[in-house]
DNA sequence: GGGTTTATTGTCAGGTTGTCAAGAAGTCTG
DNA sequence: CAGACTTCTTGACAACCTGACAATAAACCC
């Protein structure tokens, strides 16, 4: 990598003018459905386009760190409780009309977010359904419709081969609370119980409490032992969950 | 993502300068080894220290554009005839010492290479075992250590769900010159009888001629079938190369 | 206690994988 | 030209994993 042709001494100002952001997808699953935090744009371009939740990146900060502090600001969530990755960049010279932006997007998984509080952008945000995102039935701003897309893949293929479903739930969660996320990010239907033995066998999970205490919403039926993540190790599950591509599952129509 | 506070015109020069480039891990199989294109850098900051080959973003040029424009001045490879892909970006404020450069980096995958001409940097271009640079034996500069280590392990973990593999051969190849593909990537050696089922099984391959008429170097033996990929649909494998993850195989000390 | 609900365990056939052996089709050597 | 040698390809079989589905367990309700 080398500069471009000029002996030493680098004028800031002879280079093109940039903007680095970082965008974010913030996943979460709300009523068995999965969704993702937008916000509507309330000025031009894209006046009344939903957007992803995102903003530059300052002088002296990494792009990570922008990444969790706009997470926190538009979310309120703590960083910690959240996880945090890298999706990729988004550099089309055109992709904002005003000038060009280079975008490093991200995506998050959050358990059950606080109601989004609109934000100081003076812009409300709301929880939307991917199911509608993907059906096209809500008009994006920027590419933000593919950066979309690309997330929903990435979390959807990351479910296959770790422990990201369990950052969904709270630390501590059940096994069917874990097969709802499948089924919710995936939009399938799992046999509960093969998808039980697959948990008991993975080394990555572990037994908390044989059975639940604290009583939460389903007040029915036998109780359900509580689980964690091992938290040493990396989240690698043992043998994967394979999802069935191919066959168009679930609800149609 | 709002721009910052300024009605409206967005003066370019406004913006702190951030200089954006790209990088490329550049990955072929020399002599049964995974090899990676490295230069030989000749100036400061890490003059005699090795780097990924890589460039500016032009103004006009997306980040995938300028990935293939590098790959081809440095390498010579016609673009459609390699596999490039984002890895992601780095982004550290200080990672240059210069001033603020955000990379987006990206891994190519290459079938053998033609041996690296010194490119027009007045430097030296050569390829690099991976074992070695993972042994930590050479020195890289900025942060390219890291971008190596997430370059190989990316490329590593799309050989198990992808026929990535084929992407290091020629167009047509056997099965041998697949296994011997995967063996090099992973470091490690596979049942040949085993490999064979499960490429023939996976409809992404496909028989071309039942013998070998071209002769290549392995002289002795029973002629292998040519395969190759198929070319319509994607190239996810239908059942995936699992690697054994856990054991240190393949060659030590 | 009987009915309902949900969690968990069990069964069993079918598929996939790993190990290993045998067969096939060439070249090489004496 | 007959082995010897090499490499590719097929086959056998046990171990393991998976999908489908039935049975049992543990709560709640009335």
């Amino acid at each position: 990598m080398t500069f471009p042709d000029r002996p030493s001494g680098y004028d800031p100002r002879a280079f093109p003018p940039v903007a680095v952001t970082v965008d974010i997808a913030v996943l979460t699953i709300r009523s068995n459905d999965l969704q993702m935090l937008l916000i509507e744009r309330g000025e031009e371009p894209f006046r009344g386009s939903w957007a992803l939740p995102g903003g530059f990146v300052r002088p002296d900060e990494d792009p990570a760190g922008a990444a969790a502090r706009e997470l926190a600001e538009e979310t309120g969530v703590r960083p910690e409780s959240a996880h945090l990755e890298q999706l990729g960049s988004y550099g089309d010279p055109h992709r904002d009309p005003r000038m060009r932006v280079i975008t490093i997007a991200y995506w998050a998984v959050c358990p059950e977010l606080p109601t989004p509080l609109s934000g100081g952008d003076a812009a409300s945000a709301d929880l939307i359904p991917v199911s509608k995102l993907e059906h096209g039935g809500v008009p994006l701003a920027f590419d933000h419709d593919r950066i979309v897309r690309d997330a929903v893949e990435c979390v959807r293929a990351k479910l296959e081969t770790t422990a990201l479903a369990a950052r969904f739930c709270p630390r501590e969660f059940t096994i069917t609370d874990l097969r709802r996320v499948y089924e919710a990010v995936w939009n399938t239907t799992l046999d509960a119980g093969n998808f039980q033995r697959k948990v008991r066998y993975n080394s990555v999970f572990q037994l908390v409490r044989p059975r639940r205490s604290e009583q939460e919403t389903p007040l029915r039926g036998r109780p359900a032992s509580l689980w964690t993540v091992r938290a040493d190790a990396d989240p690698t599950l043992d043998t994967p969950f394979r999802r069935r591509r191919g066959i168009a599952n679930g609800q149609s129509a």
